[in-house]
DNA sequence: GCCGTTTTCGGCCCGACTGTTTTCAGTCG
């Protein structure tokens, strides 16, 4: 059982007491303990084994929940669920998720509508039964009609780094599986797309019969759907589909390319072979009966007089134009980033001190790392103010001048007010190292009005980088609406980089704005947003997001030393 | 339900906006 499945199951249970008014403070506890879980390095599994570990030592959880947890690991879900369940409609946790409904809609709906699942809202609310509610209207129907229409987009799909967990146990029990020669994960996957509808796996066994015998005794697996000479779908616990293909060694590296994709990828080589009066399928390029290719991918490009094309670039945007021109992007790596530019601490919704963040940081062999706790506007997260934030600077940079090899820098992330001005005065943040600037109200004002907002923080003249840009969150919450190309310029034109927040369910900028910003002249940053010492592990995500981008090395500032950073940070 | 402790109870983040009302509940972050 993976991290991400009991923490789904903990927050089901805090959605259910939620819909039932239960005590808000019982319900946070379950939302606090559910994302302590999903940010854990370790998978709980693993850690109730372990004799020496006490699940309650953990972080927001305590008795009650360690002995729910151990219940799920042991049973698959837990007593104070199942009852749950025979109290609510199972469907209607899910009507939550809709933008605008929360907990009170939710029921409200139930009872008065008996909605118990997204299908009965959306009748309803096509029906426009839901504006004659009482509390209810108009615009309430026709947002909740927008937020159905949201949801449903990407549905079925999981994040990269939830799809990456289930990989995780799946990657230990292939690679101890004696019956297989050798294994690779393709499709969206190996692309590294935000979501991930299933999981390709292409398998070379020294024997089909046993290797699928031996895959389908997979503890996870919960559903075989097929099963065949040449393959084998199942489905895990969590919900998410796993292909398994065997192909030959001849063939692997046809199959490889076939299976990662994308299509139109894939269309547009098979073009190409085609004019030759070749064909290209996943096992080969062939020339009648004769395999001109198909052992290893760079084989294929090859023979299509192409260069081996990463698979992050595989999205026919143009990859194939450029691989002919000799013109691919070196794609900036894992490696190359010596910094984090984007973090919080207890000082305001972060989990970890400065010296733990920072310690943190240093651990992970980084030259540079930057501090920035919200304003005060973000009053959830209790923001700072002017003097707070002079002060904890101070408290930065003391921990600083403690600390040999990282510069452990000075920074905020101001909020952008509704206006367009910046929330703590210029003075405050003409003293700090870094200053990045977001939004994180009023998100419905109209296009123009965004645009000229965000552009007037970016002339401010004391912004050094855009946080999390669109301001969407992934099958959530719609990005923010300006005009990205005016945002680009002004950022162009006042040296204001734009960041690639690494969060896995932000992952702002997106891969697809990555290339109009580049081309507008923009600088990157690549901030993981990390609210505790665990957080710093999303890095990895943002460097896919700027590889599938198309960006190097020197596109994004995280690359530069400390000093380079220092000098090309300073203000005039 | 968790946590910390002045150690077994009391506190736990709260302000702004929206759409609906006619003074505010619900939602969001």
């Amino acid at each position: 059982m993976e991290n991400a499945q009991i923490a789904d199951m903990l927050d089901e249970i805090a959605d259910l007491l939620e819909l039932k008014e239960a005590n808000e403070f019982r319900i946070r506890s379950y939302r606090n303990a559910s994302r302590t879980v999903r940010g854990l390095p370790e998978r709980l599994e693993d850690l109730a084994a372990d004799e020496e570990q006490d699940l309650a030592d953990l972080p927001n959880i305590g008795d009650s929940t360690a002995e729910k947890i151990r219940e799920i690991l042991d049973k698959g879900t837990c007593q104070r669920l199942e009852d749950l369940h025979k109290e609510m409609p199972s469907g209607l946790p899910a009507v939550m998720r809709v933008e605008g409904v929360g907990p009170k809609k939710a029921i409200q709906l139930h009872k008065e509508l008996d909605i118990g699942s997204l299908d009965d809202l959306k009748k309803a609310a096509e029906a426009g039964d839901i504006r004659q509610l009482e509390g209810f209207g108009e615009k309430t129907e026709q947002k909740i009609l927008k937020g159905l229409e949201t949801l449903s987009k990407t549905s079925g799909r999981l994040l990269f780094k939830d799809a990456a967990d289930h990989f995780e146990s799946l990657r230990r029990r292939l690679e101890g599986m004696k019956s297989l020669k050798k294994w690779e994960v393709a499709g969206s996957f190996r692309r590294t797309k935000e979501t991930i509808g299933d999981l390709d796996v292409l398998l070379i066994a020294k024997d089909r019969g046993e290797a699928t015998g031996e895959l389908l005794e997979y503890e996870e697996i919960s559903e075989t759907i097929d099963k065949g000479e040449e393959k084998v779908t199942v489905r895990l616990s969590g919900g998410l589909q796993v292909d398994f293909r065997f192909f030959e060694e001849e063939s692997f590296g046809a199959a490889m390319l076939y299976f990662t994709g994308s299509k139109a990828h894939n269309i547009a080589l098979r073009r190409i072979a085609v004019a030759r009066d070749w064909k290209l399928n996943e096992y080969g390029i062939f020339k009648g009966d004769r395999r001109l290719a198909g052992k290893d991918e760079e084989g294929v490009y090859k023979r299509l007089n192409l260069p081996w094309i990463p698979p992050e670039l595989r999205e026919d945007r143009g990859e194939i134009d450029a691989a002919n021109a000799g013109e691919l992007p070196t794609l900036v790596a894992p490696g190359d980033i010596r910094g984090d530019l984007q973090s919080h601490t207890t000082a305001s919704d972060g989990e970890n001190s400065i010296g733990e963040m920072a310690r943190a940081a240093k651990d992970r062999g980084y030259s540079f790392f930057a501090i920035t706790d919200h304003s005060k506007r973000v009053t959830m997260a209790q923001g700072l103010d002017d003097d707070d934030c002079r002060r904890h600077a101070e408290k930065i940079r003391e921990v600083n001048d403690d600390l040999k090899g990282m510069w452990l820098m000075a920074g905020v992330e101001v909020d952008i007010l509704k206006s367009g001005k910046l929330d703590l005065k210029a003075e405050t943040l003409e003293q700090l190292d870094w200053v990045v600037a977001s939004i994180h109200y009023d998100r419905n004002l109209d296009r123009k009005k965004m645009t000229e907002r965000i552009v007037k923080a970016v002339e401010s003249g004391v912004v050094h980088c855009l946080g999390h840009p669109l301001g969407r969150v992934i099958a959530q919450r719609e990005p923010l609406a300006f005009d990205t190309a005016k945002v680009f310029e002004a950022c162009a034109e006042n040296d204001v980089c734009i960041e690639i927040n690494a969060q896995p369910d932000r992952l702002d900028l997106p891969d697809t704005h990555c290339r109009e910003a580049k081309a507008a002249g923009v600088m990157f940053t690549i901030g993981t947003d990390a609210h505790s010492t665990a957080g710093l592990d999303a890095m990895r995500f943002g460097v896919n997001v700027a590889r599938r981008g198309w960006l190097e090395a020197g596109d994004i500032l995280n690359t530069l030393t400390a000093t380079k950073l220092r000098k090309r940070i300073r203000r005039k």
